[in-house]
DNA sequence: TGTGACATGTAATATGTTACATGATTGA
DNA sequence: TCAATCATGTAACATATTACATGTCACA
């Protein structure tokens, strides 16, 4: 194999995973904070991408601070109560850096869609799973855009105008998606037996 | 943490990955085909997620054949060059069920977009970073697009009708991203210095 | 005969997940 | 006081990446 053509590293030593770099960002956008309460932000977030977990959570915190990105300070509650963190200047300067441009390519590449992937062997299902998949895919869909809806609308209040602009751009991926599926549909319809 | 919020598994004993899925996929479209070949599939396929890299896909191929998922002929130019594997009718199974409804909630939630990612923490740049941003991001994802279209009609001759409907998929994704950037500017020329 | 592409893998490494362990706090 | 929840971690595990180690083949 030519052995290059997608390589994402070696990672430079100062530059920064997307989990690094959202965790900085958290951590900007929160001022000081523990890292429960980050573990918290991924938690609650709409994106399934991240859970939060602990184990990544905890060692990355560490690492950045070994890194000099973050520091910490006491916790309001008591210093036996773990540690804040919070960002350096340098943790300032490698979160613009991670945030700006130049962007590495796949980053503006096609976002992955687990169901445009499925899509790409369907012809492996019957015609009625086709068409079982289809309506089912929109089903969800349809339900998961009403959900981010209501989310969307629950936080306006808590939410600043960025936060406003991320729902607004993943609502138009969303409906891009469902009107995709619906394209599709017409397509199969036209000829469900054709592989 | 309630230590339960978005978990992914534990996969079940009869389950399979996105990858895992994606392999079955390509070996049900190829026919008998070596580990070589499925690699050769994700390294020229314009999605930059995976890179189907040899320690990804060789021990992949293996746990699939001990799984009874994939099962192993000679390499058409001789027995010691390797071998070629094929699915079983476990396989077969194993991937209509990858491949069908139910849906898992994370395959139909809002598709991961490292710009939206890193959009949420725009506030973080000055307000010339923040037109940066968006001038290269759009630049760049035009230019993406242009890119995405060619590699598509170089394609059409050989490509089946999923692939269309996949090319479009991906096509109407980018465009819907685009469009959201441009919203995007429009909002913040608005009031450039608004946090 | 040697150089480069093709092909098959393994090793070291990194990162994230689940599951578990532990202690403090809160409140019924 | 006992259970549930909050909070902080660690350990075992899985998986994917990069980089390396080989071997074969075409062909100049």
């Amino acid at each position: 194999m030519p052995d290059d053509p997608k390589r994402r590293g070696p990672t430079r030593a100062a530059e920064l995973t997307e989990l690094e770099g959202c965790v900085l960002g958290v951590v900007w956008d929160q001022g000081p904070c523990t890292a429960y309460s980050i573990r918290r932000v991924f938690a609650s977030s709409p994106s399934p991408h991240w859970t939060g977990s602990a184990g990544a959570i905890y060692p990355l915190v560490r690492r950045l601070r070994t890194r000099g990105l973050l520091e910490s300070g006491d916790h309001p509650a008591g210093p036996d109560r773990g540690q804040t963190c919070r960002l350096t200047p340098r943790g300032r300067r490698a979160l613009r850096s991670w945030l700006a441009p130049p962007f590495p390519d796949w980053a503006v590449g096609v976002p992955v869609d687990p169901l445009r992937t499925r899509l790409r062997f369907l012809a492996a299902l019957s015609p009625a799973g086709r068409a079982r998949f289809l309506g089912e895919a929109e089903r969800k869909l349809r339900e998961h855009i009403a959900e981010v809806r209501r989310d969307y609308r629950r936080r306006l209040a808590e939410s600043d105008r960025f936060d406003w602009l991320m729902a607004r751009g993943a609502l138009r991926m969303l409906r891009a998606r469902l009107d995709w599926l619906r394209e599709v549909s017409l397509e199969l319809k036209k000829d469900p037996n054709h592989r």
